[in-house]
DNA sequence: GGGCTGTACTG
DNA sequence: CAGTAC
DNA sequence: GCCC
């Protein structure tokens, strides 16, 4: 229900309590058979309450019968990498059904162009074990780049997820002087590296040169999402924090530094806002080496990367 | 009623 | 700027 | 959608 607000709709905010929710109760050390047992959550209000009362009750929902029929094939549009809501709506109103009727649309952006090429690729599940060859291969490949660099997969990779929706790879190195060459790894050039063992695709996004958002293709497995950035050392704690996640935790954490601390959280650091008057702006980030000293200076609890799963 | 993370790309 | 993605 |  949650992809439907999400890629349809256009609903990011119904979408994340839908998701949120169903984490919820899908976490919980029992199943759920009764009302009262959620009543009392936090974040589960009258609406939900009703929801799944009827979910309990009769084994569906009318709601979700109705909006999948009404949604009907707009929702496999917009479920193509790069196409939102407003443009599946958009593409459906001029006659597309099915993501086979936009291959030759030439009206396409570069990133829709490969969501639809490898649109059925893309939506596979990557078993955990793929993505730790991939790091290792990546891994490889850097460091005849540029040698002692750190490579890491984050994403639901490092949460522990036993199988993975894309690859995100994380680079640094901790001699600050070798930076400059390492960021070269995200240069078409050395994208070519890459190229020339067949396994990287397509270079897409990012003209800044130390992000790449592309299709990867290893090893016969099928084409996969894959996502590597370079960082500075001493923004990298900053950087596997965000992309480790989830996405809730980010959301949480960064809403709770900046209501708490009056800090701006984000991948490249920790920042204090600063005011006068009018004038609004934000210190040198706060250093951190590693993410455990990130939530230290939150004044949270460590959580290792498989509780972070919410 | 208004906020709900923060950043960067494309077109 | 809107739209999309992470 | 939920919460303030």
């Amino acid at each position: 229900m949650w992809h439907l607000y999400e890629d349809v709709l256009g609903d990011q905010w119904r979408s994340l309590i839908y998701r949120k929710t169903v984490n919820k109760l899908r976490s919980l050390p029992y199943k759920v058979t009764s009302v009262e047992q959620i009543r009392e959550m936090y974040g589960v209000g009258k609406s939900l309450v009703k929801m799944v009362k009827e979910i309990l009750g009769t084994g569906q929902l009318q709601k979700l019968d109705n909006l999948k029929a009404q949604v009907g094939e707009i929702q496999v549009l917009g479920s193509v990498w790069g196409i939102g809501a407003i443009q599946a709506r958009e593409l459906y109103k001029k006659g597309f059904r099915t993501v086979k009727d936009l291959e030759n649309y030439s009206s396409l952006t570069s990133m829709q162009r490969m969501g639809v090429k490898y649109y059925d690729d893309i939506n596979l599940r990557i078993p955990r074990d793929e993505v730790a060859d991939t790091e290792k291969f990546v891994r490889g490949v850097v460091e005849t780049l540029a040698p002692g660099a750190w490579v890491n997969a984050a994403g639901s990779y490092r949460r522990g997820k036993p199988t993975c929706g894309d690859v995100d790879i994380l680079i640094t190195h901790p001699d600050g002087s070798r930076f400059t060459s390492l960021r070269c790894c995200t240069h078409s050039s050395h994208l070519h590296l890459l190229c020339s063992h067949q396994d990287l695709l397509a270079r897409l996004g990012g003209t800044q040169p130390d992000m790449f958002m592309g299709i990867f293709h290893f090893q016969g497995k099928p084409y996969r999402r894959i996502d590597i950035k370079v960082y500075p050392r001493h923004v990298y704690a900053f950087a596997l924090l965000a992309f480790t996640g989830n996405d809730v935790l980010n959301r949480k954490i960064r809403f709770l530094a900046r209501v708490k601390f009056g800090y701006k959280l984000s991948d490249q650091g920790l920042f204090i806002r600063e005011s006068k008057k009018k004038d609004v702006w934000f210190t040198e980030s706060i250093p951190c080496e590693t993410e455990r000293e990130i939530f230290e200076k939150l004044g949270l609890d460590y959580p290792e990367p498989h509780d972070r799963n919410w």
